[in-house]
DNA sequence: CCAAGAATCTTGACAATGTCTAAATCGGTG
DNA sequence: CACCGATTTAGACATTGTCAAGATTCTTGG
């Protein structure tokens, strides 16, 4: 950055990459993203990061899953501490919309759906791990008897559903975050109550 | 209409353009769209298309109008018959998901964050026109006494969050579009019988 | 009817980008 | 220490979005 530590030609590029790739798309958003620019500001040729990204797909797919892993553990630090299931869904949807305001270009990249076959399992693992936070909140909620029966992993899928069409509405703009915080609580509040009457 | 375009130089580009547009989003993704390709497939010079969308991004919006009022469109003619309002939502969804397995790429574009500040009243507007039959739903319902009490805005942005939600799995790949079924009607279960018990 | 004038389309040019190839440079290992 | 693989560089190429004139067609007012 503001020092020119000029080691020769090595570094940790890769991470350095990686880095400054999540840093445009949070500032610039995905069009700004290009490998040489990145380069650029790396101070590095323009083909340097090809040694370590073969396409510009295999970028989008390594900030992919970096993504889900940030998320995950964003996902894992805000539910340390438990308390009502209500309060555990909203705490869980919260942290979501937060990623979701403040990465919105990462998001789409992670939910883009060009992933190459070998990056995808990867994904599909930290995707896992990010999202197997609601089916554990259900879960424990049935054994203290306050969740209805069910598969925990099809009860799971609708309120992650419900969450992830909400970050997709703040992402989009379509919902400012100061909408998202109120409607946040009435989805959850909806999904517990349940429609029917 | 069924008249061949090709008169001299003249026909209905910008219709033309966007047709085309829609074709290579569907069948190509994203990446493959360029103002250059389509202007050769349709015969004209790479700059033609610059009389009608001033720039790549105007296009991108005006496929992202043009897809919310198609959305629109499916949904009406979906709906046209009513039944239970667990079978209109499971109708509601499913229309919504086979569009979004149909045209994953367009609608991408249509919840990109790039709209132009002309172009988003234009979409908001289509976006609502489109997201209006869930609330209608609910409030029928609630005429009926089906559903429970409360705003029905509130309680259709749950319904709306939890189904773009899936459909965003769907169009990511997370999701193929044989389970997306199943999760539509078990969305639509928890969603009535609610989570609390 | 016809002569502006606006809309549409073409041609040419430019900078930027992703990607490829060949050569140079570094680090570690035998 | 020499060698080999990993890393980086330099150069080249096709493609793309965009801009600036210029040509062509359509429209419209006098």
């Amino acid at each position: 950055m503001t020092e020119t530590m000029t080691r020769y030609h090595h570094g940790d590029l890769r991470a350095a990459v990686l880095r400054r790739a999540e840093e445009v798309l949070r500032e610039s958003g995905t069009d700004a993203l290009s490998l040489r620019g990145i380069a650029r500001d790396l101070g590095v040729s323009h083909a340097a990061p090809s040694a370590h990204f073969r396409d510009k797909n295999a970028l989008f797919d390594a900030l992919a899953v970096a993504g889900f892993r940030r998320l995950g553990e964003v996902m894992d630090a805000a539910l340390a501490t438990r308390g009502s299931l209500t309060d555990d869904l909203v705490t869980f949807a919260s942290a979501y919309l937060d990623f979701a305001t403040d990465n919105p270009a990462l998001l789409s990249v992670m939910f883009a759906r060009k992933h190459s076959e070998t990056a995808g399992a990867e994904i599909a693992e930290a995707v896992a791990a990010a999202f197997a936070h609601p089916t554990a909140l259900l879960t424990d909620g049935q054994a203290r008897g306050e969740v209805v029966d069910g598969d925990p992993e099809v009860i799971g899928v609708t309120v992650l559903a419900a969450i992830q069409g909400l970050a997709t509405f703040v992402g989009s703009g379509f919902v400012t975050p100061e909408q998202s915080q109120r409607m946040l609580e009435d989805v959850v509040a909806t999904l517990m109550r349940g429609l029917a009457r």
